[in-house]
DNA sequence: ACCAACCTACTTTATGTTCAGTAGGTGAGT
DNA sequence: ACTCACCTACTGAACATAAAGTAGGTTGGT
């Protein structure tokens, strides 16, 4: 934080202003979308003036590249492909307690972005596309594996566990009075029981 | 369509106008969102100008009220929380289909509401609690009777489903290709494998 | 005279962006 | 030691545009 250089400080002040503005923009966008802010909001809570922030970012819709940005190497950073399907869902809303502005920043985005004309429309399909996949592919592997029943369709119960996903956190975004954990907890027993091979009782 | 009166045919044209607005509204809502549209492309979409649309709705905030107690209008016309609760998250994938424009309207709005200082956040927030609830009575009436198993939550569960068709919505939006109907046939098989009582097998 | 259903032309306000400038630091040449 | 060219991090004021809403007119029916 304190360098010996002054020059050195000043780079890490921007550096620091830079956070701020993404992180502000992000806490904004979770809560009123990418239309329903202005510059001069997202200025306002990172200290700056609406010039200023353009300072960091060229542009109101480079920000918001660079938010998203953020959020996919936040997940990056997160997500893991590699362990139990079931456990990974049951993690999910712990991560959004967490950091609720990145979690949730896309189904927020998302609605806003849902016509095939929408500036991030592509952006967002493809993601959403590459999570189905993902969550389709831990399935497949678990089938292979003779851990989970063979006997229902991959694509079809990913699409069900990422609505279910998507539409926790958009509930939750509303009313951030449900039992979370609760609901969370329930899904994921029962899908645990679904996915369970044939000779099993609940 | 083609009075003898001039006048009631006058009178009928403005109606008539009128729901070409709304229904204009209606569409657009649910593709860009409130802050996504402006009462020009609304107007054009209706063969109007914008000063024509404000001859019928007061101002844009009236329009989307308008179009919002539609759509309220049409779900109590069409919800029936007197059947089978199964049977009733089946059909709302039929309903998707035949009034996409009307029943997704919800899923786009909330995002767009989800600050509480937004100006629906009330009346989405308590539309959505009372759908929750409806659903958990559904359950609570189920498990009275016999045909539902007891040791679930019904609130939960009803946050659980609400949460899915939510999702749906959203995630349809965004990629119509998804497999709507299997999507759905398969979560209400696996709800009610698990709303059955304990002796029963998959 | 009055109303309905518009339209054209305008005002107002909000907002993204640009522009010119300020304060302070750096590194090279003299 | 001093200046010169250039950098980073901003600010304040101005600019351009878009979009909601208004004023007043027109047409045609009662």
């Amino acid at each position: 934080m304190s360098d010996q250089r002054p020059y050195a400080a000043l780079l890490a002040k921007g550096e620091d202003r830079r956070q701020q503005i993404l992180v502000a923009a992000q806490r904004l966008l979770t809560r009123h979308g990418w239309r329903g802010i202005t510059l001069g909001q997202i200025a306002r809570e990172a200290g700056v003036t609406p010039a200023g922030l353009l300072h960091h970012f060229a542009s109101k819709e480079d920000l918001l590249h660079a938010a998203i940005d953020a959020r996919d190497a936040y997940d990056r950073a997160h997500a893991d492909f590699s362990g139990d399907l079931v456990v990974e869902v049951a993690r999910v809303a712990e991560r959004m307690r967490q950091a609720p502005d990145l979690v949730c920043m896309f189904a927020v985005l998302m609605m806003e972005n849902v016509d095939p004309d929408a500036p991030l429309h592509a952006r967002l399909l493809d993601r959403h596309r590459g999570g189905v996949d993902a969550v389709a592919r831990l399935i497949r592997e678990g089938q292979r594996t003779g851990r989970y029943r063979t006997d229902l369709d991959p694509a079809v119960k990913a699409l069900e566990i990422v609505a279910f996903i998507n539409g926790m956190e958009s509930i939750w975004l509303l009313d951030p009075s449900i039992p979370l954990t609760q609901v969370f907890k329930e899904y994921t027993g029962s899908l645990a029981r679904q996915l369970a091979p044939s000779p099993d009782s609940p």
